[in-house]
DNA sequence: GTCTATAACATGATAGAC
DNA sequence: GTCTATCATGTTATAGAC
C-alpha cells in the first residue's frame, strides 16, 4: 500500500512496478495489482483500459527511472574507466534483479510490441551510451587502439545484467559483486599506460 | 508434440522442460503441459503429484544436460583461454536464453528449496569449473598473477546470462556475440606473453 | 470516480469409472 | 494407466448502480 498523497492512477502504476518487478506480467494479476493499489476493481477499469494498458505505464516509468539513474553515474567528471566503475559499482537491489532486464523473460511481454519497445529502447540506449565512453577512453589513451567500444559497451551490460541471474541463483549478492570485480580488472589499463584511474591534473 | 517413442512420463517431462523454458513456472499450466505432452489429465496426475514434481523432474533434467554441454566445451585439450572461448562461443540458441538462468527470475521456483537448489548448483558448479581453468591459465603464465579465477568465472558466466538478456531485448543474437567478444578481448594474454591461443608444439 | 454484480473461462487438483 | 466428471478458486474483464 502507498502513501496516501499519491493519486489513484499514481498508485495502480506504482503498484504495477512493483509486482512485474517481483513476480513478471504473467505473474502479475489485477485483482494483486487493486489490493497493493489499494483501489478497487471499477476504480482500475477506469482509469485503464486494462491489464496491458497498465503494464505499459508501468514499464514506460520504470524504463526511464533506470535510465535516469544509469546516466548519472555514467556522465559526469572522471577517466572513461572511472566512469564505468561508477556506473558498475552504483548501489543496486542486487538479489531483486534488474526491473527491465527481467522483463526480457516474460514472454506476454516480448510478443507485445508495445510492451517490448521501452525495454529494448533502455538497454540499447544503454550499451551506446557506454560505448561513447568507450570510445572517449580509446581516445585518451586509457584503453588500447584495438579496442571496440560497441563489444565493450555490450560486455560491460551482460555483465550487470548475468550477475543479477547469478545473484539471484545463489541467494546472496556475492556472485555479482566478484562478476564487476573481475571485469573491472579486466578494463583497468595497465600500470604504465595512460592515465590509470584519474585524469591528469591541469598544469 | 513427441515422438511416439517416449514413455509418457519421458514426454510429460519434455513438454514441461519446453513449457518452463519459454514460459516460466507461472505462466505453465498443467493443461497446457498435457497438450504438449499429448498425455491426459488423469494420466499426468497419476506419473506426478502435481506440477511441481513435474516441474522438479523438468529441471533436474534441464540442470543436468546444460552442465554436460558446458563440461564437454570447459573439459578438453587446448590453453585455458582456448577452452573458454570455447565455452563462450559454443552453439546457443540465443534467442531462447539459457533455461537455468531463466529461472532466477520466477518467484515461484526461487520460493521453494527444491526447485531452486538444481538453479543454485549448476550455476555454482560452472563458475568453480571455470575458475579452475583459469587458475591453471595464471599457473601455465596465460593471465597475469594478479587474476583472481573466482572474479573472471563470475564475469565469464555473468556476460553469457547477461549476453541473452541482451538479445532477448534487442530480438537478435548480435548483441550476444558482441559481449562474448568483448570479454574475449579483454582475456586475451597481450602478445609477446605466454601462449596465446596454442600451446607451445612439443619439442 | 468508485462500488458491487456478473460472466466466461482458466487453473490446479480430486474422484472414481473403465 | 488412462479417461471423464467435478470442484473450488482465480483471472480478466463488462455492466450498471451510486
Amino acid at each position: 500500500m502507498y502513501s496516501g498523497v499519491m493519486s489513484t492512477p499514481d498508485r495502480l502504476i506504482e503498484a504495477t512496478r512493483d509486482l512485474l518487478w517481483e513476480r513478471g506480467y504473467v505473474g502479475t494479476s489485477p485483482k494483486a495489482i487493486q489490493r497493493l493499489a489499494g483501489a478497487g476493481q471499477g476504480s482500475m477499469y477506469h482509469h485503464f483500459q486494462g491489464k496491458q494498458e497498465l503494464a505499459l505505464a508501468a514499464i514506460v516509468r520504470t524504463a526511464a527511472l533506470l535510465r535516469e539513474a544509469a546516466d548519472q553515474a555514467l556522465t559526469g567528471p572522471g577517466t572513461a574507466y572511472g566512469r564505468i566503475e561508477a556506473y558498475l559499482t552504483r548501489e543496486r537491489e542486487v538479489l531483486r534483479g534488474c526491473p527491465v532486464g527481467r522483463l526480457t523473460t516474460d514472454p506476454d511481454v516480448m510478443a507485445d510490441a508495445r510492451l517490448r519497445a521501452p525495454v529494448d529502447e533502455t538497454l540499447g540506449w544503454l550499451r551506446g551510451r557506454i560505448a561513447e565512453i568507450v570510445q572517449e577512453g580509446v581516445d585518451a589513451g586509457e584503453f588500447g587502439p584495438d579496442t571496440v567500444p560497441d563489444e565493450i559497451a555490450a560486455t560491460v551490460v551482460a555483465t550487470v545484467q548475468g550477475g543479477y541471474v547469478l545473484a539471484r541463483a545463489s541467494g546472496s549478492a556475492a556472485p555479482f559483486d566478484a562478476a564487476v570485480r573481475g571485469l573491472l580488472a579486466l578494463l583497468a589499463p595497465p600500470p604504465g599506460r595512460a592515465p590509470a584511474r584519474r585524469p591528469s591534473p591541469p598544469a
